[in-house]
DNA sequence: CCGCTGCCATGACGAAGATCATGTTAATCC
DNA sequence: GGATTAACATGATCTTCGTCATGGCAGCGG
């Protein structure tokens, strides 16, 4: 692995997309001073759950899987982050290990801000702490529809769920629908929504039957979000 | 309901309990002259999933569970909050209708601050914004783990580990072993663990039967913790 | 007192989905 | 080229747990 050359946030585009989006340029450039850049190929692990976190990661490019490992080594995915995204703050902020195991679904370049560095922006940036807060606060609904969601409906519905909110977060137009532009594997999919990797692939060959999607290697295409919809019993986009 | 007599802030003990402990006194204040207290009956709703927040509840005395109401009427409990702890904060923060039904498990007494009071505190005071953001990092956590036991782990080990939590947080010593202080109906223990109240007092009764645990009533008395560790299969206290 | 309701309890049954097994295909490595 | 591995696919079976039914019991209102 290569050295890769440090980034510089105050050019950095990818900023704009996640929490450090407002950050004035004096704490852009303590971020700066306190950092490293690192490149990560496919597959390689930026942390370990159970670790102690020494710095926050900021994701300049490449999506990065975010899961936990139950008793027996099966994984439970728990957010996809990408450009702009933090990731390692909650375990930071909260004073604790690492909760889960953050694994690199693309090639990825991320850099690490020193923590003690951070902190002291937190103080001085009332709207930092503030966009951390709404960040914080949305991504615990997050995690508690999906425990309701794991808890009450059928697998059906939840692979529906999943393709929904996989076509509003990384859909893009195509000639026949929206293709989600994310490279997940059957397993992947299945441990977002805490079924087998052999269901998912039932699922996705009744769903590809019925003309609601279409499959190409590992290329999703929504053909029908309106039988996702129904199929999903839910109301939402 | 007879109109309650406004409670004092400065004067609060159950303030110490929860993140507002580190308040300075001119934030007290400030909560103090834009509140409402209002008292509960066990079983009325202090706010409803879908609603709009215009306030934020603080727990002066009572038990309070917060619940998600799935698909065809199931409760998914979410969360237990008692004196000191905040209600309602996520949707504020976040600025979205609450995720979430908050009922009165007790009779309690929950003041209600006006949310035009409280974002000045925010930025005026980083320790506040400091707990506040720690914690949500922590519910966020609980809340992925819930997810990833109820994907991943049996109704007994899930029940094994709601008996242990419950220890932990409202755990009496007592003669014969550690008293559950929480008054919870079998189908609250089934709701907050994502299984059907048969299940929960199937589960309940073989655990008695093992002599692991002992019930009157409502009233759960865990004799036997370390078989309860083995049943969950997990390290923790 | 009687009937009603809510909660607890238990048994019988069935469906959903996990598990196990087997096969195909494509990519990679010697 | 053949061997090996990982991902996808599908069928057969088995287990778990939800559903349905029924009953007991305490509390409450008429």
């Amino acid at each position: 692995m290569n050295k890769p050359t440090k980034l510089d946030c105050d050019a950095c585009s990818s900023r704009l997309l996640g929490v450090l989006c407002n950050l004035e340029s004096e704490g852009i450039g303590e971020c700066n001073e306190h950092k490293t850049t690192n490149y990560y190929k496919k597959g390689q692990v930026i942390f370990y759950e159970g670790n102690q976190a020494y710095g926050l990661y900021c994701v300049f490019s490449g999506r990065v899987k975010l899961y936990k490992t139950g008793v027996d080594g099966r994984q439970q995915i728990v957010r996809i982050t990408g450009p702009g995204d933090l990731l390692g703050y909650r375990s930071l902020f909260a004073d604790e290990p690492y909760s889960a195991t953050a694994e690199a679904l693309e090639d990825a370049t991320i850099c690490c801000i020193d923590k003690n560095a951070f902190f002291p922006l937190l103080n001085k940036n009332p709207d930092l702490s503030l966009s951390v807060i709404k960040k914080l606060s949305m991504e615990l609904r997050h995690a508690e529809e999906l425990a309701t969601s794991i808890a009450q409906r059928s697998v059906r519905e939840r692979m529906a769920e999943l393709l929904l909110m996989l076509k509003g977060a990384y859909g893009k137009p195509g000639k026949k629908g929206i293709t989600i532009d994310l490279q997940l594997s059957r397993e992947e999919l299945a441990e977002m929504i805490g079924i087998t990797q052999e269901t998912a692939i039932r699922l996705l060959s009744e769903f590809k039957k019925d003309g609601i999607i279409e499959v190409q290697e590992r290329n999703i295409t929504i053909l029908n979000p309106k039988a996702l919809l129904e199929t999903a019993r839910i109301e939402e986009t």
